[in-house]
DNA sequence: CTGAAAGCGCTAACAA
DNA sequence: TTGTTAGCGCTTTCAG
């Protein structure tokens, strides 16, 4: 009586649709529609939800997933998931997703671009619906694997505009750097401060280019000019922030100084502070992102918020859209940058004389 | 001709292993094996290879967890991932689980006893391989789901002695708040501070209940006797630190502040700041858990590291163990904790006269 | 080394 | 309403 291999009655491992209804009586497909809510007579009914009661039955989700061809689940993608900015977008994106009964899996990217694209192109593999990535740096690669993938996508962040489009829409939200570092200035500008400097990130990233002609437009908007000994480039953290004010402490008296996030500006605080400098007396300070850490400082940071979370939750409704409509026109969306005014850039002093266009200094 | 459905051969959607296998001219099976990097000629590896190439063929991951019974994911189930604890539990869980080839999945539970234990049940649909959750509280029905969940669980947090233990072992990490407010109160102590006041979160939370007890037992330890006046109780949110700071500089004159945790003393500092105290000549502050905040205030903050990261790489690690081994016996780890002194407390004063235990004031 | 076929657990089309 | 059966896409015996 020795069989080659395991047979169906045989029960092991935990009870399927086929145990129900062997246990219930009916077929499984009986059983399957009892479960699934569809139409039974009262009497299948009760023997099925007996029988999966009785043996604790819970449907796999995989094997749903493979038959239904979809899992529920969404992945998103950033450099890296404790920058708060990127906390803010994840948490907003969970929200959604879970009201909407998806689940939500994140990868670290570490900015690695190699990775990113085959993260993209994992996307074949069909281990989730859908898409939001950030890259914060975006290469051809990532171009033409965007242009070839075969599930939804939403990119946050800036794309070039002749990114190739594919036969699938991606859908894109931005942030808007270059208004956003305007309205810093002209506060700053506002206030009476002339000299203001600007600590930025890596100019070969996208918010780091963004912020970046952002400022020297705005100076120029507010008649200003612009003075490369003002300006610093680290990266976006908190030491190089730290460094790149000492460095401008040492060599310039800059009246203001803007960060090109809240992560550097904290760590801009920390040198003013560490070097006498009242904050905003001698120097205003303002950041960017208005991450939770702006108003946890002190003084609290004035910050232009780039919408990082109301970014998440678009991108999240972008994507749960195009998953009920895949082929809908690509939607591109532009969140509004907003300065949040806070002690740290509250003060406004009388203004000094300071170098504009068109005057020599 | 008409078909009553779509047969195997159709060719609609993206290629499977059977579009490669017919167009390679060879079995399915002999079509697997080489895309799983198993025997076969050096021909049909050439020709499988070649029409694998040709349509782009990528397995889809569903169908191989379906026949693996894995699916190569990690859940974690905290109670709000923007939380910088639960933020740097998270990355290091991400870490260890990316290097073992597994991606993670996150959940944000808010504190909801009834999600989390549906969460826990919901591990019968299999749609992940284990789980690390955090429960910041911990009640009878948590313990029963625990005890019967199909799948490898790791608990970060102390769940109670007696708690009933299951078919599957259920290991725990936690962190050690008892010896952790015992190295800040000793700090302090040694640094002069005799009024030491404590600024709680919910005494009906895991960690509340437990650094709570710790601060009594560290006092006594320390000779000194506890004043309910000195103590305060909150959430474990910045407001709410502020808020519990002002109230207790309304009435009492503390030498220092021990907060519950990096928020709450980060919502402290500026109630102190504000209130025109010196930190730390007049009042020192020591927060706990050591998230990036501390080292991101000024002053920077003393903080107790409960290890946070160091706990989720444990659990990951913990549960990737598990995997490999479901039956070996269930474990429980302690992550030692470690004081890191800082600017806000690393001012000593001349000792004044405290009442000590057994004496009159 | 290769192919036929079973089966992972589920849903759905079709027929009865 | 119910049961039979064919898949979802893949891996894995088991023969040959």
């Amino acid at each position: 009586m020795s069989r080659k291999r395991l047979q169906h009655g045989d029960q092991n491992g935990p009870p399927t649709v086929r145990t129900v209804a062997a246990l219930a009586g009916v077929s499984i497909a009986s059983a399957s529609r009892v479960l699934n809510g569809l139409g039974a007579s009262a009497e299948t009914e009760r023997k099925v939800r007996e029988a999966a009661a009785s043996v604790g039955y819970v449907p796999n989700a995989v094997a749903r997933s493979l038959q239904a061809r979809r899992t529920d689940m969404l992945a998103l993608a950033v450099e890296d998931i404790g920058n708060p900015v990127y906390v803010a977008m994840m948490r907003a994106i969970e929200e959604v997703a879970a009201r909407a009964g998806y689940r939500l899996q994140v990868h670290a990217t570490g900015a690695d671009p190699a990775g990113e694209v085959e993260l993209i192109d994992g996307l074949a593999r069909r281990y989730v619906d859908g898409l939001v990535i950030s890259p914060i740096r975006v290469t051809a690669a990532h171009l033409t694997a965007l242009a070839r993938v075969p599930t939804p996508v939403v990119v946050v962040g800036s794309l070039p505009d002749d990114a190739p489009t594919g036969a699938r829409p991606v859908d894109n939200v931005r942030a808007d750097s270059h208004t956003g570092v305007a309205l810093a200035v002209a506060h700053l500008v506002a206030g009476g401060r002339r000299r203001i400097a600007f600590v930025n990130g890596p100019l070969d990233t996208v918010p780091g280019a963004a912020r970046h002609a952002g400022y020297l437009a705005a100076l120029a908007a507010n008649g200003l000019i612009a003075d490369p000994a003002l300006i610093e480039t680290g990266d976006f953290h908190h030491a190089a922030g730290r460094e790149a004010t000492r460095r401008l402490l040492d060599r310039e008296r800059p009246d203001a100084i803007l960060c090109a996030n809240d992560l550097i500006a904290v760590g801009a605080l920390h040198a003013l502070l560490a070097a006498g400098k009242r904050v905003p007396e001698d120097v205003a300070l303002v950041g960017m992102d208005d991450t939770d850490l702006a108003e946890m400082s002190f003084p609290q940071l004035s910050s232009v918020s780039l919408g990082s979370a109301e970014r998440g939750r678009i991108a999240a409704e972008l994507l749960l859209r195009r998953l009920a409509e895949p082929t809908r026109p690509a939607q591109r969306v532009t969140v509004a940058p907003e300065l949040k005014i806070r002690a740290s850039s509250a003060h406004a002093i009388a203004a000094v004389p300071a170098p504009r266009i068109g005057e020599t200094p």
